[in-house]
RNA sequence: GGGCGUUUAGCUCAGCUGGUAGAGCGCCGCCCUUACAAGGCGGAGGUCGCAGGUUCGAGGCCUGCAGCGCCCACCA
């Protein structure tokens, strides 16, 4: 303990007890405790791929809150940070930030140097040397967030920090997905799939996003043979004419019900194409048949499989049409060389040429109307995405399998959500699954698949027969490791091996934070302390993502849930209400706030967002939590300060202390059941309304008497009883704020207490009660009203709150005017008040007679 | 199209299982009061989105409608 400082401050706490607390390892996780003293949090991993935002820290310091009250409530936590920081986000950064791109054809460079700024065009590297700048800036931007995280304050314990590309996530990741192979979870399939023509990379159901796509609809007439009349049909895609493989209109509708089973020739091409029906085709929709195509978006997936329907692909995996026409039987002579002209260009050029063959054709029917309509992108995209057959590796997931679909939609309802309606995201996710999912990823820095493939005497690949590693070689690299019973001259050689060139998606290796912080299978010991876990905190956005895979993948693996609640935060919004993003580019930095107001404002913003609440971004938020914080810092001093000859260790005997402690007490409940509720904001609430009103009225009325100045209640006794009331409140306030506010709590605590203010226990309110004796809260309450009259008084009359009263009537009920009995000597000190009469009323009215002129 | 949430003072939000409307900011006024002037004390300000209903009593429950936000969906 330092004792009280002259000038207390909130400068330089961040740095000091950020430094003390890791010295001290006051965070640190003892591994020793039992499962169930244990408090394991699955923690989310930032994406490392920038700076730190307002959404990040809303969302961690909440978190913070919940775990720092389980560890004053004797919970040990399990609370590590993770970095998510392998994936296409990470390659992104560094293409930008080296001005590099990956390019497998070439060979490993070992004096390869990036340059001081990124040049106008991207230097073309191998992957060993794209993998090792990858490395290399992650560790820059971690060592950053890191800093940053301590700096708000974050309870973690930073010696169990884990990344999702550390050696570590590799072998549990890969072993988890050879194990998912082994049960039939996991499977290799050709394809459909929806392709990133920039990333050229396959993406998952689970990372689309629909946006408003400015096209044109155009009419479009298709040749009636046998004498059937021409059919005319609606399509925004019509460069994909020559993919096209049938016309599509519903069962039931009159207009081509007898049509169904004849044919037409496309136009430009002269390609028969069946009229099929499907009760997907939507009668109002355009002229109520469209033009099947190999693949124009997901509806033409499903037609196409349903159906039956050959291929004819056109589309590459670049993004432009492919060079040479598909198979068909193409009718018109032009059919080769009209494909030809069109052939690498963009779907946007070869859209613009088709329009103009068509209307020279006269197969188009009047102009094309531009429209604009939702259209399927990646989430990180900037262009449409694309459907190309691939082939790929899957994890089932319930889309094609109801039972399983049944069993995850039950697992939502076992874990307990905080928000409750929070599940009904899970559920409809779940519910709306169509693709199992996709975890293969064409890309350089990831986690890579634990398979090769046998070359085949004719050089043909057998994908159906993987070769497996095995888990104590785990992790490996098919494209540096080979596969058991093969050696390196075999790579690619017929009769030889080949290693699966993909990486997984990021989500299949952070679907398994729980396993990989408790280091499943390398740590059995630990593991079974932590797993399954208490609490998984994370936003709403990434509920289809991060939750549901992870529920998934520890459903395979453990038929379990990974934790027993999950807490959901809300947004930040930008004061315009928008979500703050950095896409949209209304971010503001944490430091700037940091710097200016200190960590504990910032975190009392933060707390202010109810869980699941969006929040707006609140400067004036952020200067009340300054001020609270600083209040703290001088009541404290007060409290502390006026310790003297009186020692703060007799028994509270005055009403007035016993009627605070016991409205204390009745905080302490509030609290602990708002906590219990994971309700951070309104314990924080609770305890602020309580302060204020303690700064407010009880240590105005305890003052003098705490002074040992008090002539109406002098002794020696009623002054150490406020002094000890005094320091139980604010020992229970402090420990009540420490969630909250975890810096200026620790300062005070320790000016006059020995250890962290941290590993202390949660008030308890049945010891305060004790000290209350039978005191009820009554006493405190009307002592604070009637002040508050007597303030009124004075400011109504101009005059300064030391101005001395001569007499004051108040009018209250019996019980009322009894509990102010007991306390009247502090009241009439606090309102320097020379005579108190009371007169029994209906409710409370003061009257209040103002000495003529202040006392000297 | 389906679902979830939300609508309370000028602003940002509390208001837990129904019992005479709350806080902070902003605004106005007073006070240099020995914990605190980058402060303290006090004041003004709301028919709780709209329309019905249940109830002795509704901001909270029920029905319908509207605005806003989000999630989901096979939108030619």
């Amino acid at each position: 303990m330092t004792g009280v400082p002259e000038k207390p401050s909130l400068e330089g706490l961040e740095a000091k007890w950020a430094q003390r607390w890791e010295a001290g390892g006051t965070y640190r996780f003892d591994r020793s405790k039992a499962r169930d003293e244990i408090y394991a949090v699955d923690t989310p991993p930032p994406t490392v791929s920038g700076s730190l935002h307002m959404g990040s820290v809303f969302g961690y310091a909440q978190a913070d809150a919940i775990v720092r009250y389980q560890r004053m409530r004797g919970k040990e936590p399990f609370y590590p940070m993770g970095w998510d920081d392998n994936g296409l986000a990470t390659e992104r950064r560094v293409q930008n930030y080296y001005g590099v791109r990956c390019d497998p054809t070439l060979h490993h460079d070992p004096d390869f140097r990036p340059p001081e700024k990124p040049g106008k065009h991207a230097i073309p590297v191998s992957r060993p040397n794209f993998v090792e700048l990858c490395e290399k800036l992650t560790e820059i931007d971690e060592q950053a967030f890191e800093e940053m995280w301590r700096r708000l304050g974050l309870s973690v314990d930073w010696s169990l920090t884990y990344t999702t590309i550390g050696e570590g996530a590799q072998r549990v990741s890969q072993r988890a997905f050879l194990r998912l192979f082994a049960r039939g979870e996991a499977y290799q399939s050709e394809a459909p799939t929806l392709w990133d023509v920039d990333d050229r990379t396959a993406v998952a159901q689970a990372e689309l996003e629909d946006r408003e796509h400015a096209g044109a609809s155009h009419r479009i007439r298709f040749g009636g043979t046998d004498g059937a009349g021409d059919v005319l049909i609606e399509t925004t895609r019509p460069e994909l004419i020559p993919a096209c493989v049938a016309l599509v209109a519903h069962p039931d509708d009159e207009r081509y019900r007898d049509r169904f089973g004849s044919f037409v020739t496309t136009p430009l091409f002269g390609v028969s194409v069946p009229i099929v029906a499907h009760h997907l085709a939507e009668p109002d929709k355009g002229t109520g048949i469209a033009m099947i195509c190999t693949f124009g978006d997901v509806t033409d997936v499903v037609w196409w499989r349903e159906l039956q329907l050959p291929t004819r692909s056109v589309m590459g995996r670049d993004g432009r049409l492919v060079a040479e026409p598909p198979e068909w039987d193409a009718t018109d002579p032009e059919a080769g060389a009209r494909y030809r002209e069109l052939a690498g260009k963009t779907a946007k050029q070869a859209r613009e040429r088709v329009v103009e063959l068509l209307r020279e054709s006269g197969a188009l029917e009047g102009e094309p109307q531009p429209i604009t309509h939702p259209v399927k992108f990646y989430e990180r995209g900037s262009r449409p995405l694309e459907i190309v057959t691939t082939r790929q590796w899957y994890i089932r997931n319930g889309a094609h399998d109801p039972e399983l679909r049944k069993v995850l939609v039950e697992r939502g309802r076992e874990l307990r959500w905080h928000p409750p309606h929070m599940r009904s995201r899970y559920e409809s996710w779940v519910e709306g699954l169509n693709t199992d999912w996709l975890i293969s990823r064409q890309r350089f820095f990831g986690v890579t698949f634990p398979v090769w493939y046998p070359v085949a005497d004719t050089g043909q690949v057998d994908y159906e027969s993987p070769l497996l590693a095995r888990e104590e070689r785990l992790p490996v690299d098919p494209s540096s490791d080979v596969p058991d019973g093969y050696d390196e001259s075999q790579r690619g050689q017929p009769g030889g091996f080949v290693g699966d060139p993909d990486v997984m998606d990021t989500w299949a290796t952070s679907s398994l934070t729980p396993q990989i912080a408790g280091r499943w299978e390398d740590d059995p010991e630990l593991f079974s302390g932590v797993f399954p876990m208490d609490l998984r905190p994370q936003g709403g956005e990434i509920i289809r993502t991060w939750l549901f895979s992870t529920v998934l993948r520890s459903h395979f693996e453990h038929g379990s849930l990974p934790w027993s609640d999950t807490a959901i935060n809300g947004w930040v919004l930008d004061p315009d209400r928008k979500k703050m993003s950095k896409s949209k580019g209304n971010v503001v930095t944490p430091v700037e706030y940091f710097d200016r107001f200190g960590s504990d404002a910032v975190r009392y913003w933060a707390m202010n967002g109810s869980p699941g609440v969006d929040t707006a971004f609140d400067e004036g938020q952020i200067k009340v939590g300054r001020r609270l914080a600083i209040k703290i810092l001088n009541a404290s001093k007060f409290t502390l300060g006026v310790r003297g000859t009186v020692a703060a260790t007799g028994p509270v005997t005055e009403a007035l202390d016993r009627s605070l402690l016991c409205a204390l007490a009745e905080l302490v409940d509030e609290a602990t059941a708002a906590f219990h509720d994971y309700d951070y904001a309104r314990a924080l609430k609770q305890t602020e309304r309580f302060f204020w009103g303690f700064c407010d009225d009880y240590l105005e009325l305890v003052k003098q008497r705490a002074y040992g100045a008090s002539s109406a209640a002098g002794s020696d006794g009623a002054t150490a009883s406020a002094r000890r009331t005094l320091e139980l409140a604010l020992g229970t306030l402090l420990r009540l704020f420490a969630p909250h506010l975890p810096f200026v709590t620790e300062e005070v605590w320790s000016w006059w207490r020995e250890g962290s203010v941290h590993r202390e226990p949660w008030p308890d309110a049945s010891e305060l009660r004790s000290h209350a004796a039978d005191t009820g809260r009554l006493a405190y309450v009307v002592a604070g009203e009637v002040l508050g009259e007597i303030r009124k008084a004075k400011t109504a009359q101009q005059r300064s709150m030391r101005a001395d009263v001569d007499n004051v009537v108040v009018h209250d009920a019996p019980e009322r005017l009894a509990a102010l009995a007991l306390v009247a000597g502090d009241v009439r000190e606090a309102g320097r008040v020379r005579a108190l009469e009371t007169v029994e009323a209906g409710e409370l009215r003061v009257d209040v007679e103002l000495a003529e002129s202040d006392a000297a």
